[in-house]
Parts: structure tokens; C-alpha cells; sequence
DNA sequence: TCCTTATTCAACTCAATGCTTGATCAACCG
DNA sequence: CGGTTGATCAAGCATTGAGTTGAATAAGGA
């Protein structure tokens, strides 16, 4: 049915897709080995059918993948999604503790003494551009 | 307006304020310095109004923080959140990725010669309790 | 073959999002 | 003070999301 499985699209989706309580549990409980889908619905209260459309959801993000045992459909984990996530915020995050090591070095040289370039220059590598979504 | 910011509630807020590409270019501006609204909302076709909005959204996700220079609201970008949300998924998916090494040794036990404990023991450290959302 | 188990499909409701336009508030600037 | 800039509030509309009930499909088991 998707015909444009972009980065962005990807990310909306895994993003999406671990933004509601019930999937995270699911995700938590999958990651301690696969399960079916009477097994992952067994904690909650909603209905089969709701589970099932939650596991469709974390499907299409590429969280999670499925294969077949008879009449059964075990849902496996796929850490590969979720470490692209993690590369994504981990992206930005480091980018913004670098930002804030050159304020701090740039701060030292305004107030303190001589200008000295004690751990990180100001002025050197700022993390070329960020353009991505 | 808020009563109940639970762990649940802020992870479900972050996670979801992510899954929005235009969110997700604002965090990108944001790792590089502080903007105003009115910066951030320049590369994009949308209203101020909107954009106005996704930085409310961020914000009671935690992932920004404001504060004021006249008539300005500068927007910070907030790494401690950031930091949860990679914490969240680096707990799920470094259990996940233990399960597959204990498979891994269990096979390798199963198939192979000798039960040598070569790397890892399937029934140490399973990695204990995951209840969490 | 009939019955049960496992899961999905279809149609519908209800609430929340994303966006818009128009009006309002707050602070600076001449 | 009056105008401009920066940003938010408010109401409305279209779309999407989570949940439901009821029916259908698919594979095993008696």
C-alpha cells in the first residue's frame, strides 16, 4: 500500500509508533523474545483486535517483524529500527553538547585572562550543517 | 494546565512531538543554538501561527525550554530529554540484543560438542524484570 | 467434516492533530 | 503617544488515531 517509504516517513512512523503507552509495552515485552498476539494482548484490557492493529502500527514503522507458525503470527523485535532512532536524537544531542562546550570555552577566553585555547576552540569544527528533517 | 506529568506521559509527549518532520527539523536547528519562533518558523511554507504551536508541542514534551529577551521568546533546545528518550530505547533494545546472544550460546551448546560455556551462559544474567511501559 | 483457536477485516464512534484566518497582547522605537 | 514587531489566543475545518462490535478467514484437532 506504501509507495514512499522515505527517511521521513520511516522516522514519523517508529516515532509515532512508540508514542502511545501500549506499543511501549509491547516493545518491552518483545524484547525479551518473540510472541504471539493472544500473548502480547493478555496485559491489557482492550479488545484482541486493538492489539492487533497496534502490532500493524509498529509493523509499518519496521519495529517489529512477523512470521508463521501454523495459525499463530509470533511478532519479533527489530533493534535495527530502534537504533536509528536512537542515532537520530543521539545526532542532535551531541551536536548541542558541543554547541555548549564551545560556549563554555568561548565564555573562559572573554572573562578569564589570556585567550587561551585550553580544550575546545570557539571558532573550530561547529558541526557542518543539519540540514536533515 | 497539566496535573499528571507521569514518566508515561512525558515519554508518550516526546516521543510523539518527534514524529513530525517539521518537529524534528526544528530539534536540528535547535542542537546548533537558540532561535525565536519567528527564525524557526522561516524555512517553512506554513503560519507562524503553526509553527508557534509545534513549539508549544515541544515544550510540554520537555524537549525545549523559553525564555524571554523583550518582546522576543527565544527557544532552547533541552538534551536531558532527549537523553531519556535514547535511554528508553537503548534499555529495550540492549535486553533484546542479550536475548540474542543467550540464543546464540544455547544453540551453540545444542548443536555443538560440548556444553563449553564459550562467551555466554543462556541461563545466566537473563536480564532481570521489564515491566515497565 | 465440524468445531475450536488465532488473527484479521470492515464499519463506525469519539477525541485529538495540524492547519488556517482573524483578533489580541506585549514590548520596543520614533 | 502611535506604529511596528514578535508572538499568542480563539474558533473552525479536515484528517487521523484509538477504540469498539460484528463478521470473515485460516489452520489444527476430534
Amino acid at each position: 500500500m506504501i509507495v514512499d517509504p522515505s527517511a521521513d516517513d520511516r522516522l514519523d512512523r517508529a516515532f509515532m509508533a512508540l508514542a502511545d503507552p501500549v506499543r511501549r509495552r509491547i516493545i518491552a515485552r518483545l524484547s525479551r523474545g518473540p510472541a504471539t498476539v493472544n500473548e502480547l494482548a493478555e496485559p491489557f484490557q482492550i479488545t484482541l483486535q486493538a492489539v492487533s492493529k497496534h502490532i500493524q502500527v509498529l509493523e509499518q514503522a519496521g519495529l517489529v517483524t512477523r512470521s508463521r507458525d501454523a495459525q499463530r503470527r509470533p511478532v519479533h523485535l527489530d533493534a535495527a529500527q530502534l537504533e536509528a532512532l536512537t542515532a537520530w536524537i543521539d545526532r542532535y544531542r551531541l551536536i548541542h553538547e558541543q554547541q555548549f562546550r564551545n560556549l563554555d570555552a568561548l565564555l573562559a577566553t572573554t572573562r578569564g585572562a589570556e585567550a587561551a585555547t585550553s580544550d575546545a576552540d570557539p571558532e573550530a569544527g561547529t558541526a557542518q550543517e543539519a540540514t536533515e528533517s
